[in-house]
DNA sequence: AATAACATTCTTGTATACAAAGCCCTTGAC
DNA sequence: GTCAAGGGCTTTGTATACAAGAATGTTATT
């Protein structure tokens, strides 16, 4: 059953590229990559479009395929349009939310608490996640959730180091209990106002973005 | 100077499928295509990938590349991100366009009602995208303007239907006034709500959407 | 006559071969 | 000594060849 390797290929290249293990302006030479994956050119070509059409790197014809990772004007846009993505998804899930959703909200609450207790960054970040998850999806819109999904994706690396500055946990805790009540409330700008100043806080602070950014990098 | 011949293909599919020369669920059978554009598979192959990125296409290990043309469902829910999206960009602009900008917008006004005194539904439709695009600029955010840009594409065929409606290039004109007004005043409330309604104005009606998607079918 | 198994054919996925464009090093001229 | 031009060397872009899975049609059996 070995089909589409392009698939594997560009996700194993993609979370290398997440995990920093290539710098910016880094040129990922074709011969050597399809060895490394044990394939020839050709699907790690196809693998290259399609990590190129999400920004990860940059094709420059007949020059090759060039590694971008974001910088600090970058990053703080990245987290602006987060803020804007999940206030959206807060404004049209305060309408569409289920109370089963609700509940599922609340236990992810409760997890995250566990968390923090136990002084678990990383089953914190997991259940954050969880919870996050659960509102782009009440949204009640696919393509927003989408959106929603993959901007989270690319900038987990950046929001993991967050977690780990001194009492933001605990803070964005609070804040998540802000978000549930907003959305129990039923009230669109309650919610969307709580979900951008949450997600705003990870990418206001300059200077500990920049910390971020260099201990991504490793 | 016949480089990148992936990147006029990709092109000129997406043209194609915007067009609505293939219906919902065609095959898009990889000899034919390449023959019909004079190429090799390859360089098809790797344009097919990144339309399958972007939802224009899905592509089923083993089976093809079959088109998705959007259905109702999915027709609103881009519609109501595309609203969401142009909130965003608004509330943004609000607090960062520059007085040039705000002139540009004006002159876009103008060329508008200019259009519609001459009945002139394409003339309208180009300095509408205009006006859109400047807001989208002066969100003063990249990431978001490239997001908005892209959905604006993406529903430039149905969006020109909606046009033709009886009126509604003269409601859309009231609008932009509406949306001017909020970002001469600095209120970025207001110009999200001004712009989302505005937007959600093309998406809102399920009847007349239908209608257009008939007729964008063709 | 209907159905199941098998074979053929078609299509996709991958590898390899070839062509052309860029890069780098050498060499020559000033 | 420096700079420019030219050639080879590397690497990308494309075509073609090959392998394997899926679809289809045929035949045999019940």
């Amino acid at each position: 059953m070995v089909q589409r390797r392009a698939d594997n290929i560009s996700a194993k290249l993609e979370e290398l590229i997440f995990n920093g293990s290539f710098a910016d302006g880094d040129r990922l030479d074709e011969v050597r990559l399809a060895a490394h994956f044990g394939v020839s050119r050709t699907p790690l070509r196809e693998a290259l479009q399609r990590l190129a059409l999400t920004g990860l790197i940059e094709l420059i014809p007949r020059r090759g395929a060039f590694v971008r990772q974001p910088g600090a004007a970058d990053l703080l846009e990245m987290f602006e349009l987060m803020a804007e993505l999940e206030a959206s998804c807060g404004r049209l899930a305060a309408a569409r939310i289920s109370d089963a959703a609700l509940d599922d909200l609340h236990v992810a609450n409760v997890e995250c608490q566990a968390a923090i207790d136990a002084g678990d960054v990383d089953r914190y970040y997991t259940e954050n996640e969880g919870f996050h998850r659960i509102i782009y999806r009440h949204s009640g819109n696919r393509f927003l959730e989408q959106e929603a999904a993959r901007l989270h994706d690319r900038l987990k690396p950046f929001r993991r180091q967050q977690l780990r500055l001194r009492g933001r946990m605990k803070q964005s805790m609070a804040e998540h209990e802000a978000i549930v009540a907003a959305l129990v409330a039923g009230e669109p700008l309650a919610a969307a106002e709580a979900l951008r100043t949450h997600v705003a806080q990870q990418g206001g602070k300059f200077q500990d973005l920049m910390a971020a950014v260099r201990n991504a990098a490793e």
